[in-house]
DNA sequence: ATCAGTGTTGCACAGGTGTGCAATCGCGGC
DNA sequence: GCCGCGATTGCACACCTGTGCAACACTGAT
């Protein structure tokens, strides 16, 4: 029962070298691709890391190469569907290729997210990837002064060092209001979080001007953080009144859920007969049987494609990249907005 | 615009103490808690690191101290609420302990997981969390063989090297039964899935049995995946016939989410009044407006600080702990269960 | 037999850090 | 003035790997 556990240290190539009765370098040789290596010795150093059980060791490896193979995953509102399917996502592309992600939770004191990012820096990721919203700025500042590549994603500030991926949340905002025109919805609202998320922000914005230039104007709901209870407190906000909206532009599916739920079990009425409801991020909770959530739905795989080619490209490649792209994140129709009713 | 790119290189210690006119050690001993230092020259030394934005680099430190500052996690099902609830608590607890978390997917083919596995060895972590359910137990072996520190969540097979730490499904599986009956139901189900996992099967055989010692039956759905689908087809299966169940023991939420929606929206069912419902994992939608699911509730935070102890133990105190230890699943309380009608 | 050419191999250095050991410095006590 | 003692500092080694360079062996052609 209580075996002896003899904490077997790791090898080391010097150690799988004596066994084989060979340089240490040819043990370096057998695990670098394209070497020089002659077959007789490669087998015998197979042989011999297998018995002892070797495994290179990165960390010395990284040391020599430029390329560490970490690559790191800021992340804050990871309580988020979304977001745990982005870094799900970005995990396994990354893997893939070779790479592996190291990941650090923003979300708290931000006194955290400061350590936290320090490690970035510690390990010398060969680049970050930034998902958070709102990160203060000055941590971006940090990783460009030390070299790091850096990727923002879905943020709409526009720096000249790191690579930008975003989607067009602009489009996705007038197509929004484009929608419920055609279903002849006329009393318009946007339900959105006070986090001041840029990307949220110019859903909100695009959709509130393109309906304002078409004569109409918009209820705004702008509850706490970005969650299901924003939805459920924007609702609360919007349907107690007289006039109430009869369509709601939901900056997130999660807002939307939260939104639909108080509106019916609280408010009674019937989604999309008297309310239609138009989310973004098309989370998995989007195609529930309760939901049936007309949404956005961003390209995840591309987003994340495209992350692991800026994050594996070489030097070279790296100065020509274009340093900003939009994606566009297509609508799928569902059942939470009415039938052309007009 | 286009604007020049130094691609600053990481400092190293040795440049700083050039420019603080100390040697390297000093630089090294002042990054050092507790090493010996005069006030003056950690005063030049920062002020240097500061201007040069230097960092300590972990890979090389890691490569002297036996502790490397990576701990390792393992995931499967991570498309879960829950399972990137146990993610991202566990990559903060991890770091407010000063490591840093690596994570490794291993939904996909297992031709990749072993590559990724291999990526654990090769970063020399300091401990590896196996929090996926059924990974081959070759994947395991391998890490014990390399004196690898493991610590497994969830799963019940007992291993003598690594810790394991466990809920205690049978309990919950138990309490389920004796919910139903207080409740006065009388025809019993249980909704799962066929990926055979431990920790699910556990919670259905301890359900299933105590009822049978009771006298009583119960019908098993057993569909896909561990997901929501899975959910929904267990109510397609159980509903449709001429004695529909009037209790159903769903062994996770999703499949609870699934299962009440197919019953409410397919089957016009009323939950909980037709028929009751108990899930496990306490995922957030479990309290959302739509499903107020009656659910047992994993010590998650607790979870994540015990693997914090053992990932951060010192070699003599690993030596002490116990190998195995279980938590308890409190059961929370919502709308799915109807009230004592009997 | 000589030589050019090709494929392998080993040496030695570099990469950035922590730490034991010895040396140095400053200071108080005799 | 000398000695003991504690605090500080620098040297040098260790950790583990990748790779340029030179040496070597071997083949085939002249």
């Amino acid at each position: 029962m209580d075996q002896i556990k003899p904490r077997k240290a790791f090898a080391s190539a010097k150690q799988v070298a004596e066994l084989a009765g060979v340089s240490r370098s040819a043990v370096s040789r057998t695990f670098t691709p394209g070497a020089s290596v002659s077959d007789e010795t490669r087998q015998r150093v197979i042989q011999a890391s297998e018995k002892l059980g070797y495994h290179v060791n990165h960390l010395a490896r990284g040391l020599l190469r430029k390329s560490t193979g970490i690559v790191c995953l800021i992340v804050a509102d990871s309580d988020t569907p979304y977001m745990s399917r982005m870094v799900r996502t970005l995990a396994r592309h990354l893997q893939e290729a070779g790479k592996v992600a190291m990941v650090i939770d923003t979300t708290g004191p931000s006194e955290n997210v400061e350590h936290a990012l320090r490690q970035t820096l510690n390990y010398r990721a060969d680049a970050t990837v930034v998902l958070s919203g709102t990160p203060a700025h000055s941590i971006i500042r940090t990783c460009l002064d030390n070299g790091q590549r850096l990727i923002l994603i879905n943020r709409d500030d526009r720096l000249a060092g790191p690579y930008n991926l975003s989607l067009d949340n602009r489009l996705a905002g007038r197509t929004a209001f484009e929608a419920f025109m055609k279903a002849g919805c006329r009393r318009l609202a946007v339900v959105t979080s006070d986090a001041g998320t840029p990307s949220l922000l110019a859903r909100e914005e695009a959709y509130v001007e393109t309906a304002r230039k078409a004569g109409m104007t918009v209820a705004v709901a702008r509850n706490g953080r970005t969650s299901y209870e924003a939805g459920a407190a924007g609702a609360r906000a919007l349907l107690a009144g007289p006039d109430r909206p009869d369509a709601a532009f939901c900056v997130t599916d999660l807002i939307a859920c939260g939104f639909m739920d108080a509106a019916r079990h609280e408010f009674g009425l019937s989604v999309p007969d008297e309310l239609s409801v138009i989310g973004f991020d098309d989370i998995e909770q989007a195609s529930w049987l309760s939901y049936r959530l007309t949404s956005f739905s961003p390209p995840v795989e591309e987003l994340a494609a495209a992350v692991v080619d800026l994050a594996t490209m070489g030097e070279a490649a790296a100065e020509d990249a274009p340093s900003s792209r939009f994606l566009e994140a297509s609508l799928v129709w569902r059942d939470t907005v009415r039938e052309n009713g007009a």
